[in-house]
DNA sequence: CACGTTTATGCAACTAGTTGCACAAGCGGC
DNA sequence: GCCGCTTGTGCAACTAGTTGCATAAACGTG
């Protein structure tokens, strides 16, 4: 439901090729939105045959046939339209919850491990998206596109906080190996 | 990839029908894995098809037909299995901070709204986990069980606290009506 | 110059979840 | 006793996203 406007804000942001879409996917939109390669080609088909993005003529040859895709005015529109429309927040899904839940009627056998590997990614996460914070948005620079882009990454930033400072919690807390939380 | 498993939890709780089990999740384990009885009713004729659960003979006649299940043993070792296996956390999908972020280029119009709206929501919901907190998780309760149920909806609080105080941040530092964000 | 590797594009099939609808039985009232 | 409402169960079709594979050009190296 979201790919398509995702593709059309990053090609608004910078003229790609699929490649290149897909790389900046895996280091910006795509800590929100993720998608990979064979997704993006498959939109990228249908937003041309419905006339929101066109191929750019220009630079043809090069290596593989690697196509440019730029944005046209029905695909601006478009964005528009939907970044305006209400949306409801969708429900959480989060299976690391669901196997917590679980364990205290199967036990907790295996879980703890887990938990640390999650909280280990989650860190890296967050040192990534502060190293990103700095890098990207210093005191200095601040137009309304920076405080908007910036408020997208202190999102993502205060939720890996809250997923390392929950996991900590939650390690901190859970049952002895010898009692495992089983119920019958 | 995981309904079944919410449903084999909730089902060792306390067996149940179909309709119960819809109405449970709604206001239980759907909190954090949301499902539509539709998917239910599927997944419990699935379930008993691979032997996981059983429809309890006992009770048939009442109103409707209605058909109440208990997790088989094979159906417990199942979901223990799974609970111990490693699983990678999913990335974040978020369709606010994607039109947070297309609104750099297109402009905010319209989006204030639906932040104050999502605002409203999201303590709506955190005041309905602190009720249940409140209600479920007495400080003298506190067997094994309870505190990883606890932990589970900490979870919960925890997010939507965030949410409301990000999007109250957000909200404070929004460009003025006069000035969009538009680059061109 | 042949052979494996990387770059680049893309199709097809599968899985999970959502939406829309169907149907049957009891219930409540006029 | 019929009519509309609610309860309870369920199928079918659709949508979105994932996985696995196919293809082809260029590159690089022995």
């Amino acid at each position: 439901m979201s790919l398509p406007h995702a593709i059309l804000t990053a090609l608004l942001e910078k003229p790609s090729s699929g490649l290149e879409l897909t790389r900046r996917f895996d280091k910006s939109i795509g800590y929100f939105w993720s998608a990979t390669h064979q997704q993006i080609y498959r939109e990228l088909g249908k937003l041309e045959g419905e006339g929101l993005i066109r191929a750019l003529p220009s630079e043809q040859p090069a290596r593989g046939q690697r196509k440019s895709y730029e944005v046209l005015p029905a695909g601006r529109a478009e964005l528009a339209r939907w970044t305006a429309v209400a949306q409801d927040p969708k429900p959480l899904r989060d299976t690391l919850l669901l196997r917590l839940r679980a364990s205290a009627v199967v036990g907790t056998a295996g879980l703890e491990a887990d938990l640390r590997r999650h909280l280990e990614l989650h860190r890296r996460q967050l040192a990534e998206y502060q190293q990103i914070e700095r890098r990207d948005f210093p005191p200095e620079r601040d137009t309304p596109q920076d405080r908007l882009r910036h408020l997208v990454l202190r999102a993502g930033i205060d939720l890996e906080t809250f997923w390392t400072q929950w996991l900590s919690h939650a390690l901190a807390e859970f049952p002895e190996p010898s009692d495992d939380g089983r119920t019958g």
